[in-house]
DNA sequence: CTGAAAGCGCTTACAG
DNA sequence: CTGAAAGCGCTTACAG
């Protein structure tokens, strides 16, 4: 590998001068500039990116993502808009995947390991323990989350209990009663308050609209499109089933379609079903939902940490809590009971 | 943040002890180490990764994964399995999405950047063009790629040839005698060799079944779901149209299910469909496909490149190429031409 | 405008 | 078993 030293003898100065050269620092002539540039890009001579950092402070020039699980869609798509912007900024996208093992958690959240490697962390959708928060937040430490809010650290969401009363509210309003929720009630070792948001909001929306509340129609979906599937059936199978279905997300909802056409039960006709997302498969379903900008988030979240990165430690860094909106997208799984 | 010094005069040793101790290196005494291990964990101390690094000979412990399309499911199922076995050997995942982006595609693969920022890069599904390989492949550099092959360095990949016959040969045993092939012509900036090589198995195919070769009816679905229903339409509109379609991808083929579906076309009734991949909603659309082993493929490609990092740089390592089978999930979207 | 020198936080022979 | 010292490849005051 080639290094400063050699290119400072290749052009007969020092590597001070070769540093300031190459970083386009003033007080270099432009002659000298120059000659450096060139013997730089004959040389294929880059930094090394460990001797900057030691040298120059520590930074890393990465910020670590940490997600529960990198496939599923509303993930995947943060980390578009992440790696995008951070990329832009010249920095690296650390991806730390928990794929639901409480190990890996451990690993990654439990320790220091990760405030050493990387200049920040944004974490998405995973809400950290009172003691995880506490070993993350170290002084200079910078902490962005997405999906969800704690309180002194920047954050990008919607606001999950809104969403669900829109979602309840295009199915009230198209007169039904009796409307089941299939969303996330156990943790599956991560902790998301998402689902609990939105459980607030159904719940909150039958009182409003002045429904009676029937535990048994919360149902746990796993946020998958297993998950929906079981609990399409769980709810299909009852005597008194419901007439819609709101899942708490766009994945459980095409569950949801597939157990009605398993069992024959007619969609919008027998059944309306509502999902939130916007998922890129959902318009082939032709499922209502509740579109949300997934891309922004990642973007914001992103630029957020980078800028507390540049941003003074001692600058009071007032938490900045962003809010992005939802959008009501009906398509052809919802519609008046028929009853 | 507390450094190695901090620990060293803590426990009135020198920092070469403490280096050693923590490392679980020899030649400490059992008494000493545990001194030191249990004034690190108090006093919350883990190595500056840049200081390792640069006195441990550049390591740096990351490896670069390149996708083109972060959120497609194929990529980001490649991402999974990656990062897990980079994770269990305690690296890190660098992502790097090109996201279609010729610019992007030149910052990361045209230049030195990559190689000195990670120990080794995983190229998934681009080919490389020969600068970009001469530049990649400089001695001691590691790439591997996922889904391709180039001559000198590891890979991991189905038979993209066999995979595309294998579809035909399915429907050809159906009794379809006109089938269309909707495969990703463009290449969107980026190189894919993926698409010829499906393309080629399905003309193959057609020789070897004795069946004419007709050229309009390859179409350009671009591996998206919107350019399958672009695709779908135009096949399905023409007087002469196909009874089957062999999709070179499920995301496209629910596309072309998508188009049947608007333009009242009855699958299987009318139009069968096949795609490759077994994509997680490809169940959920009853689509016959070809399964391949994702996550596998993205496990052994950091395994791989993990391998050639411990092996001695003139270790003579026969580029290993590795190749995972295919699988045949028939479900609703085939059956025998009605005509 | 340019250079000599110290320092960033570790690891690694080399002595002892 | 342990320590003193050099060195990894840069950046950064400080002189000049």
């Amino acid at each position: 590998m080639t290094s400063i030293d050699d290119v400072a003898r290749e052009c007969g100065v020092s590597t001070a001068t070769v540093s300031r050269a190459l970083r386009g620092l003033p007080r270099v002539s432009e002659d000298t500039r120059a000659r450096v540039l060139e013997a730089a890009v004959r040389l294929g001579y880059t930094p090394s990116p460990h001797a900057v950092g030691l040298a120059s402070g520590g930074r890393t020039r990465t910020v670590a993502v940490v997600v529960p699980f990198v496939t599923r869609w509303y993930f995947s798509t943060i980390l578009l808009g992440a790696e995008r912007e951070l990329r832009r900024r010249d920095h690296d996208l650390a991806l730390y995947n928990l794929g639901g093992d409480p190990e890996a958690r451990d690993r990654v959240l439990g320790t220091e390991l990760l405030t050493k490697r990387v200049d920040a962390i944004v974490i998405v959708g995973i809400e950290p323990t009172a003691t995880e928060q506490r070993r993350l937040a170290r002084p200079g430490r910078t902490v962005v989350t997405v999906g969800l809010r704690v309180p002194h650290w920047p954050s990008v969401s919607i606001d999950d209990v809104e969403v669900a009363e829109k979602a309840m509210a295009h199915l009230v309003a198209l007169g039904h009663r009796r409307i089941a929720y299939v969303g996330g009630l156990k943790d599956e070792g991560l902790d998301f308050t998402t689902p609990r948001l939105r459980l607030r909001g159904y719940r909150q929306a039958l009182a409003a609209a002045g429904l009676p509340h029937d535990p048994t129609l919360e149902v746990d979906g796993g946020f998958t499109s297993d998950g929906g599937i079981e609990s399409g059936h769980a709810l299909l199978s009852r005597p008194d089933r419901p007439t819609a279905v709101f899942a708490a997300s766009d994945e459980m909802a095409i569950g949801v379609l597939h157990a009605a056409k398993e069992r024959g039960v007619r969609v919008p006709e027998d059944l309306s079903v509502i999902g939130i997302d916007d998922h890129e498969m959902s318009r082939f379903m032709g499922l209502t939902t509740l579109r949300q900008p997934v891309v922004q988030q990642g973007q914001i979240a992103a630029r957020q940490a980078l800028h507390l990165l540049s941003s003074e430690p001692d600058d009071e860094h007032v938490p900045e809590h962003v809010t992005v909106s939802t959008e009501l997208i009906v398509r052809e799984t919802t519609a008046p009971p028929s009853s």
